[in-house]
DNA sequence: GGCCGGATTTGATTCAAATCAAATAGTCCG
DNA sequence: CGGACTATTTGATTTGAATCAAATCCGGCC
C-alpha cells in the first residue's frame, strides 16, 4: 500500500465515519494491487473472496447470459462494489473488469464480513454506500421501463453534466460500445439516437460530447423523463 | 401497535442483530398503522417522512415518468422500503402503494437516521437488507438488458417456484397488471408469453400458476439464461 | 341467477430497435 | 508514415413487442 492511497481510501463513503485507529485495524488485512486494462476482479457465479474499493481507475460491471454479456454499470473511484455478494456470502450476480489501469483495494470477504458485523461506523458507511446504488440502479430500471433508446441517452447526458445552462462539455464513463450496454442498446442503435440528438445540439467525437444548451435537452427529454433523477456523487 | 405486531418486526432482516433493549427504544418513536388496498405511502419526487417497514400484505413499488407508471418490484412482510432515500434524505424515486390491506411500520425519518448512526446492528440489518434489494434489482436489470420477454417469464416463474422437480403451483404477486409492468412488457405481451410457455407445461388461471415440469421450464430458460438468479428471502 | 365493469385473451397492424451488411474513421504499432 | 486492427457510422431489412381494436372472461353485486 502506497501513502498516494490513504487520501484516496479515506475518500469513500464507506470510511467516512471511521475512526483512526479502526481504520488502520481494518486495513491491516488487505493489499492494494495496480491492474491492467481489461482485468477481471471478479466473475459471475463465482463465491465472493475479496471486496474490492476502487481507489483509482474505472471499472465495468457485466452480466452475462449465455454468451450474451452487458455493462450494467460503472464504476470509479472511492466505489466498493460486490459488497452485498460478500455480505451475504453468495455468489458474484457479476463480472467486474477494469476498464483501464487502476488501483484497486483488496479486503479478504470474511475479514470484511466480520468487521462489518462488529464496527458500526463501517456498517454506516456500507449503508450509505449501498444507499447510493440503490438510487442509481432504481434510475436505471425506470428509464429501461419507461423512455425510449433517445430518452435514455438525454437522460444519461444529463446526468453526467453539472446542471448549469451554458454549453457543457461530458467525458463518456467508457467507449460508445460500452455506453451503449449501459443504456440497454446495441451500438448501432446508440449511434443512431446521437445522430437524432444532434439537431438539438449534441455534438460527440470520441468521448467527450458537447452539449449546446442542456436547458433544451433537459427540456426535450423532460417532456417524458423522470424527476429527481441525480446521480450517486 | 398490536402485541401481534412484535414477532412480525422481529422477522425482518432489519431487526435481526438488535438487542430487546434496543428496540424498544427504536419502536418507541414508531407508530403501526392498518392501510387498505390502494392506499399511497409515499409519491416519487417528494422528501421522505418515514421509512416503511411492511409487517404484513403486498406493496408495489412504481416509477413513474409523465403519465406512464411501471411496476417496479412487489415488496411483501419484512421489507423495508426507502431505506436509502431515508438515509440520504433525498426525495423519494418512487412511489409506494398497498396492494393489499396490510400493516405497515411508520418510523420518522429523523429519527431513524439517527439511530442508524448511532446503533451497529441497526445499520448491519441495514446493510443486509440493502444488499439482498442490490441483488434483487442487478438481477432485474440483467433480465431487462439480456433476455427476451418469454424468458423474463419463466425465470421469474422459476424464481417463484421451490426448486424442485415435481408440479408446482405459485401464486403470483399480483394480478397481471402488476406482473407485466414488473417484467418490462404490457398486459398484452405478458398474456402472449402465457400461451407460448402453454406448450411447456405452464398452465395458468387467474394467479395460480401451475408449472408441470420445473426442470423443463429451466433448460428452456437456461438455454439463454442467467446463472445464479435466486431470490431474496 | 343475471347484469355490469374491469381484466385478460386474441387478432391485426405498426413501430422501435435489433440484426445483417458494408463503408468509414480512429488508433495503435512497427 | 503506412498498415492492420478495432470502433463507429450508415444503410437495408427483419423482428419482438407495442399499439389499436375487439371479443371474451370474470368477479362482485343486486
Amino acid at each position: 500500500m502506497r501513502t498516494t492511497d490513504m487520501p484516496l481510501i479515506r475518500r469513500s463513503r464507506l470510511f467516512a465515519q471511521v475512526g483512526e485507529p479502526d481504520l488502520a485495524a481494518m486495513l491491516a488485512a488487505c493489499f492494494v494491487q495496480t491492474l491492467p486494462a481489461s482485468a477481471t476482479l471478479c466473475r459471475q457465479g463465482e463465491k465472493a473472496e475479496f471486496l474490492h474499493v476502487v481507489l483509482s481507475g474505472r471499472v465495468g460491471l457485466f452480466g452475462s447470459a449465455g454468451h450474451e454479456e452487458a455493462l450494467v454499470e460503472f464504476f470509479g473511484a472511492g466505489d466498493a462494489f460486490i459488497v452485498p455478494a460478500v455480505v451475504l456470502d453468495a455468489p458474484y450476480l457479476l463480472t467486474a473488469r477494469m476498464l483501464e489501469e487502476g488501483r484497486i483495494l483488496m479486503w479478504p470477504a470474511a475479514a470484511f464480513r466480520a468487521q462489518v458485523r462488529a464496527t458500526g461506523a463501517l456498517a454506516y458507511g456500507a449503508v450509505l454506500l449501498l444507499s447510493g446504488y440503490w438510487r442509481t440502479l432504481i434510475g436505471q430500471i425506470k428509464d429501461l421501463k419507461l423512455l425510449s433508446a433517445i430518452e435514455r441517452l438525454s437522460a444519461f447526458l444529463l446526468a453526467l453534466a453539472p446542471r448549469e445552462t451554458g454549453p457543457v462539455t461530458v467525458t463518456l464513463p467508457g467507449g460508445r460500445r460500452l455506453v451503449a450496454g449501459r443504456l440497454g442498446i446495441t451500438p448501432q442503435s446508440l449511434s443512431r439516437a446521437f445522430a437524432a440528438l444532434r439537431p438539438l445540439g449534441i455534438s460527440g467525437g470520441g468521448r467527450q460530447v458537447t452539449i449546446v444548451d442542456p436547458a433544451r435537452l433537459r427540456e426535450f427529454a423532460g417532456a417524458r423523463a423522470l424527476k429527481g433523477p441525480e446521480r450517486r456523487d
